[in-house]
DNA sequence: CTATCGTCTGATACCGGTATCAACTTTGAT
DNA sequence: ATCAAAGTTGATACCGGTATCAGACGATAG
């Protein structure tokens, strides 16, 4: 079944196409490079021939001596979540228009995985690294100063790496957060389920040890939790703990908890949700329930996806521009690899809150009884 | 603003690391690779150095030599596309456990840049090539056959390309189109609008230039309206071109066609959508209209997302194995690249009909009146 | 008729690995 | 003590490009 199959068949090189028009390599290499001077005449020979054999020059000779490699090393969690789809397309597009192709690794918010990619980008002579890192602090952090040793520019999207300094390109998650949050608390909500929080193993006891939970955790996930605080704070609300998750991030896991949550004597009147995913579980186990939002339960979350505006009522919901924060992050590292040696960027980019109707005013509910 | 940033520092090379052990450049390359014969000593001599110095294998270089670059191709129509997305996300795991990374290009649906992709591709000297072509009858393969002629293995996944056997991936995407659409006849529709079907000027006048669009339209669409036609010839119901959408494939473009449907003298009871946008433009203009499903109308489409099962009421989806797709295709190319040189494999996956609440009996409505 | 400049061209070093080959060392047997 | 075999090592060709350099040739000027 398996056996020797030839090996690739090369197509033919300069040299050969140097034999075959009768020529020296450097003539073929002048006329096809467009640089040095070769007749009118022998040029077109050339070319003619080079046609004729259908020669194309070969990447990774070319690389290896120019050093240049035209390709961009992507570093992202998860290509399915449609977030990251999204920031992929906005890259893509825009290194394209650059004249640069992606090599696309996936960690799955492994920090092992992350360190692995990054080796075998830079092996691979990457000229850039675009990176959605899972690092959070303390984490050991070499494979980001490999990169910058090495020279090789680096673009951190969507998290920032606390003990990092580089160019970045994120959400300000925090605002956007503190608005939606306030927004719920406006129409009256004061219990409001937070769904994900960071992974722990037990519920963060209070306050002060939440605030510490935040400080390692994720640098998104911190910053929509902080949101959240400071919407509540704002408004005088207690903060309850009880409603913040700290399960494993999966659908079913959001589920299980938000329908714990509606279990309680005092269960939330509303969910803010940080993730696609975690706004599905929380529809799901609403659905389980028996419940109806915005009468029973008022919802809101991240990540407005074609999908929230058709669902009945539409969702209210947080739009990240997803295809900008690749689209600027590509823009960003060619510009570094032409030699823009200007500072450090940050960029954060708006996220816009897309006013549907799953929230509503927590009266309507209220003044009935 | 921009200067000149050295050049990336590129890590020690072996002759680096054999000066500084003071040995000859082939007893280092023995010692980190791992053949040939070298003394103990040496060996743990010459692997210390080259911890102390940072060494890292150019991978650019090594492929240079062994003609293998340990890379594929991935040409896709959109990746934001969350069909696509999910294919990337199988292949992106099944080539890293076979210790392939992915090279990503995306055409959007044009032939040109397809081409272009392939070329560029090659020209980097993938080890392999996965491409979801959008090529159609009569269009130049020529980038398919020098892929064949350089013997790059390649599959095809998600369209056939007809006029190029080459491995490939599928969905038996007519067979359960047949069945959704079935489904609906089943339940007592017989006007069944299709969206999306083959993008044309003007609208097939019949039944046999609608035949003869599907012969010249991407394999998967064909099929799906293939299935669609089965369906309806099975049953008995005539066919309706006025049923089917020849407009571009945005979720706008779909609304409006869809709301033109509604506008019928004698308007569909029921659509059949063939992607998920198609889905949510379908959605869109049912609310813009102000008609529910399944009450007004009933709704059936492809691609099972996570959000089609916490809609309200819940669709009736068509789920294809996305992931599956991918890693299948990556198990194809990589055994060919090992040398499997068995007869060309045309895997056919099975898409499942999802029950939800999405299509209701006719019956319900007709009777009332 | 020779000097000088410019154009055109081939030869060649180089990038950083892999892999072959020949030479040298060590060991053990006769 | 001599020699063969095994073990170890360095030198080197090669992959397919890029880029430099110097030589060959032609034309023009003195």
């Amino acid at each position: 079944m398996t056996s020797d199959r030839p090996r690739p068949t090369s197509s033919p090189t300069i040299s050969e196409v140097a034999a075959a028009a009768g020529v020296g390599r450097a003539t073929v290499a002048r006329s096809l490079g467009g640089y040095g001077s070769v007749s009118e005449p022998t040029r077109a020979h050339v070319l003619a021939v080079a046609a004729r054999l259908g020669y194309r020059a070969n990447s990774l000779a070319r690389s290896m001596t120019t050093g240049v490699t035209k390709t961009l090393g992507v570093v992202l969690a998860d290509i399915a979540n449609p977030f990251f789809a999204g920031v992929l397309r906005g890259l893509s597009d825009t290194a394209k228009q650059e004249g640069y192709d992606l090599l696309v690794l996936s960690t799955d918010e492994k920090l092992a995985e992350e360190q692995a990619a990054v080796g075998l980008l830079l092996d691979k002579q990457v000229d850039g690294l675009v990176i959605a890192s899972a690092a959070t602090a303390g984490d050991d952090l070499s494979h980001l100063l490999a990169a910058r040793e090495r020279n090789t520019p680096l673009v951190l999207i969507d998290r920032l790496v606390s003990g990092f300094d580089a160019d970045s390109v994120v959400i300000n998650n925090r605002e956007a957060a503190r608005e939606a949050v306030t927004t719920m608390i406006a129409a009256g909500h004061t219990r409001i389920g937070f769904v994900w929080g960071p992974v722990t193993v037990q519920p963060a006891e209070d306050l002060g040890t939440m605030r510490s939970v935040i400080a390692g955790a994720l640098w998104s996930d911190g910053e929509r939790l902080s949101g959240y605080l400071d919407a509540l704070l704002e408004a005088g609300i207690e903060f309850d703990t009880s409603l913040v998750t700290h399960v494993l991030k999966t659908e079913g896991q959001a589920a299980r908890a938000v329908s714990g949550m509606l279990a309680l004597a005092q269960p939330p009147t509303a969910f803010f949700t940080t993730e696609t995913d975690a706004t599905v579980g929380t529809l799901r186990a609403l659905r389980t329930r028996g419940l109806r939002y915005p009468d029973d339960v008022s919802l809101l979350g991240f990540d407005d996806t074609p999908w929230a505006a058709v669902m009945d009522p539409p969702l209210t919901m947080v739009a990240q521009p997803m295809q900008e924060v690749g689209a600027r992050a590509a823009e960003i590292v060619t510009g570094r690899i032409k030699g823009d040696d200007s500072d450090v960027v940050h960029d954060v980019l708006d996220a816009r809150l897309v006013q549907r109707h799953s929230v509503q005013h927590r009266a309507a509910r209220v003044l009935p009884l």
